[in-house]
DNA sequence: CCCATAAGTTGGATTCATTCTAAATTAAAC
DNA sequence: GTTTAATTTAGAATGAATCCAACTTATGGG
């Protein structure tokens, strides 16, 4: 891994063919937030004030980040992006990622899942994770997150740069789901008892 | 993958000289919470509830993970059982977390790193995470968890069961070395332009 | 207390997301 | 334009996490 003079690290990539799609894809509902203009100008701006170059991959990778709200995997980024750029190497969709997320411009999302997932969207808001379908909800209310960081600087000088806040859980759904199996388990195991 | 009836599921493992300790130690400040001694129960009860046995292996995995304030990965803790449970199999050391996980007992924690670390502290806190040397610092505020859990729960009937806010920027050290180094870079810059 | 059996454990093999490498290309400053 | 350090890229390598199939054991019923 190179390391460069600002500190900056570059990576790069692997084999054709363990390129998999997500196992289990991952919907989920989003209320759209930010204008895509502004968000790509931040992205771009955030690179550039870092001294780094504005390539035409980075623009492309820019370009997608902003106009998602889903929470998409390095995959799911090639994937659209080779469509209409395809040479794009995912090295380059790792770098950029890598480098984005060093900035504090996304934020990294894991859930259990084998692929990592970025929060791109830069509104304060929370995500709702289920454990049982692993499906994020955004969920906008008023978690008072400025307040917060305001009082964390005053208490500790940590300068907050992105905020992540996660409510693990069950959602509505799977919560009902589990209720009626656990009562299936139990009409199963006392049906042995019966002729 | 076996998947039981109940929706669990159980892997296993890998290669003996692939298990390397933690590239970078993540030293981590933290207030002290929750009695020990609850944790565990709250650990035990939750897997007993769930209908899981319980074994000597999640027994020592479940006071291992209620006398830590460390945010550990599955290396740290397999690295430290095995001391006393000289054959205790990884495989198991990742089913046991994972089913933790999935029953919302700890939470995972991702941030960059190779390993996975979890959440094994049970009191709602603010996890402050430096973007440039990594250091995890649990801040005790008042983020108004409770508050928030409910409302969700009254808007969209999300049940929670743990929560977790981070807060990614940068530490007081780190940000005032930035700056350093900017300088510096600016200085090395203009000094090529003399004689 | 003992048995039966589904649940859990184990170590070795395997997978595959991510990182590394070194050569080729290019953005951007002069 | 030229120059040069930054970036990209394809292919190789890494290693955390998972799978597998055989073995062991917690636990409920007799």
């Amino acid at each position: 891994m190179a390391v460069r003079a600002d500190g900056f690290r570059l990576h790069s990539f692997t084999k054709e063919e363990q390129w998999r799609g997500p196992q289990e894809e991952r919907v989920l509902t989003t209320v759209i937030s930010a204008h895509p203009t502004s968000r790509i100008d931040h992205y771009l701006r955030t690179l550039k004030q870092a001294g780094l170059r504005i390539t035409p991959q980075r623009r492309a990778i820019c370009h997608f980040l902003a106009n998602t709200n889903r929470h998409p995997s390095a995959y799911q980024i090639f994937e659209e992006l080779a469509a209409t750029n395809p040479d794009i190497s995912r090295a380059t969709i790792y770098n950029t990622l890598n480098t984005l997320q060093e900035l504090g411009a996304i934020v990294e999302l894991s859930f259990g899942s084998d692929h990592t997932h970025y929060e791109t969207n830069p509104e304060p808001h929370v995500n709702l994770i289920c454990l049982r379908c692993q499906k994020i909800t955004d969920y906008y209310g008023d978690p008072g997150i400025d307040m917060l960081t305001a009082r964390v600087l005053a208490d500790t000088d940590f300068q907050t740069a992105a905020a992540r806040i996660d409510l693990v859980g069950f959602c509505d759904e799977c919560r009902l789901q589990r209720i009626q199996e656990i009562r299936d388990m139990a009409k199963a195991t006392s049906d042995q008892h019966k002729p």
